[in-house]
DNA sequence: GCAATTCTCTGACTAGAGTCAGAGAATGGA
DNA sequence: TCCATTCTCTGACTCTAGTCAGAGAATTGC
């Protein structure tokens, strides 16, 4: 990897940790501990433990204690879940929503701070330095797992993608029609816990792949990672003995048309009579 | 100030702190803990403990702790300081130096997680970025202070001014014609510790104040800090009860010239002699 | 209906990070 | 010379953050 590159990784990571570290580390927490405060601001208007555990990425004996802690000061409470009795739900008093609001105050302040000493001129472009910066590490941390059609993670994205669908095609959208799917494996791209893509593949006859539902969230578009899931499906493919890929697509859709070109399919006759359909593409596996 | 921005901030922070520092936190320290681990890193080819104090930020007697604790590893010897024994230098053994080089492989490691999932357009991007964001909140640590112009900093300052001018002027500079100003204060910025700017001002007559050896650092040009040094000029000099700043500059100086034109400064004839001076300029302080 | 599993809680720890009040040596200034 | 100051060290603390091993209630699968 090019070495200028780390150094200024290096550079930025070094002035980061100073600056906006040391700033949250002062300011964040309040009178408050940091965990506590982080806590608070997750539970919002309530959350049951065990999704609170896996955001925060706490141990649940510790996640308990502070709990308690919050507790005893009257900024939340904890009930059970009335579905399952075992799984217990944490709410905001309305204290603990004052709390959180100061809490909230106390973020802008530290923004506010960062910007203050800039000019209008410098804010700008520290904001988008800053934007550029978050998305693509958010890039670096998105996840992708193959899943079953059932999971619920990739119900969501098919979902969400005819969703997409029904304003896109010129011709309007009935997702009812084609809501019965053949598909064998999702793959599901997550951020930490969230779905934000998804494309789904099913094998119509022995060593042919069809690729069908590519979905991506509006706020990760433009990130490749409409190639990186392309990408993992051919590997997926492969790894189930597929000679080639196939799928058919919406003239709408533009720039995954223009994806697929660049990723090597080539367009091919009609192989089904999808109603949707405009195009048909191809990529053998070598 | 732009809520918008603010919103922006809060979610780099929350993104970088994240990513950055929970990659920090779990790879950096490696055996070590990660105060030790920054300690080993600053105290590089030997370093006073005053000094290693202020930029990491340490209370004396934890800082002698962790001390105690890497000399006791064989990673490093504290000696007290010939000139003044009651300063001692800590220095690191061969032991020292190898720990430091594997933190060294440790923090790229980091920097290459961080780039490894992205493209090589992305990466470049991403650098492109962190290098803006790097800079402007370098902007924002900079202090401005007001010291005597015997103070070491501001000694170093126009020493460094000089060098500069040294290779500029068309015809050369001596230092030495100069050299005994009646340079009253010095505003001095400083990054951290470190001085990376000055301006000098004194007063040729009552109610004028004159400026004189504005210095900028390579490395913090065109991050606006002439201008801001400029200001805080303009304010101390108001606080004197001056109704005017004059100064004179060299031709070579242009992106100085065009800094004291948008600042409000008008070009007036000669007030004075100086060798080197090829445009005198004036602000009325209303 | 019973066993296995899931979920949360408590108690008992550990380590890191940091604060604070002196003690004691060395130095500098009047 | 002597007193104030500077600099570092030690001891005695505190707090946060976190781990680990069970205990006990509720639920699910068979």
């Amino acid at each position: 990897m090019d070495s200028d590159m780390v150094a200024e990784v290096r550079r930025f990571n070094r002035t980061v940790t100073q600056r906006v570290g040391a700033l949250n580390d002062h300011y964040l927490g309040g009178d408050r501990s940091l965990g506590a405060s982080r806590l608070l601001w997750e539970i919002g208007d309530g959350r049951d433990l065990r999704s609170l555990r896996g955001t925060l990425g706490l141990d649940s004996g510790y996640l308990s204690r502070l709990l308690r802690s919050l507790e005893a000061d009257g900024l939340v409470t904890v009930e059970a879940d009335p579905a399952d009795r075992r799984v217990r739900v944490a709410r905001l008093t309305a204290a603990g929503k004052t709390e959180r609001s100061a809490l909230d105050r106390r973020s802008d302040g530290i923004a506010e701070m960062i910007l203050a000493p800039l000019t209008e001129r410098q804010r700008e472009r520290l904001v988008a330095a800053m934007a550029d910066v978050e998305r693509l590490l958010r890039v670096g941390m998105v996840e992708v797992e193959a899943v079953d059609p059932d999971h619920p993670d990739a119900r969501y994205c098919v979902q969400a993608y005819f969703k997409d669908l029904a304003v896109l095609f010129e011709d309007g959208f009935d997702g009812d029609v084609v809501l019965a799917p053949d598909m064998e494996t999702v793959l599901v791209a997550r951020l930490g816990e969230e779905p934000i893509g998804c494309v789904g593949m099913y094998e119509p006859e022995p060593g042919v792949c069809e690729m069908k539902r590519m979905w991506v969230h509006d706020s990760a578009r433009g990130l490749g990672l409409g190639r990186r899931l392309l990408v993992e499906l051919e590997t997926l493919a492969r790894q189930r003995g597929a000679t080639s890929i196939r799928l058919e697509t919406n003239r709408s859709l533009t720039s995954a048309i223009a994806l697929y070109r660049s990723s090597g399919f080539e367009e091919v006759p009609p192989f089904n009579a999808e109603p949707h359909a405009h195009h048909w593409f191809r990529k053998q596996l070598t």
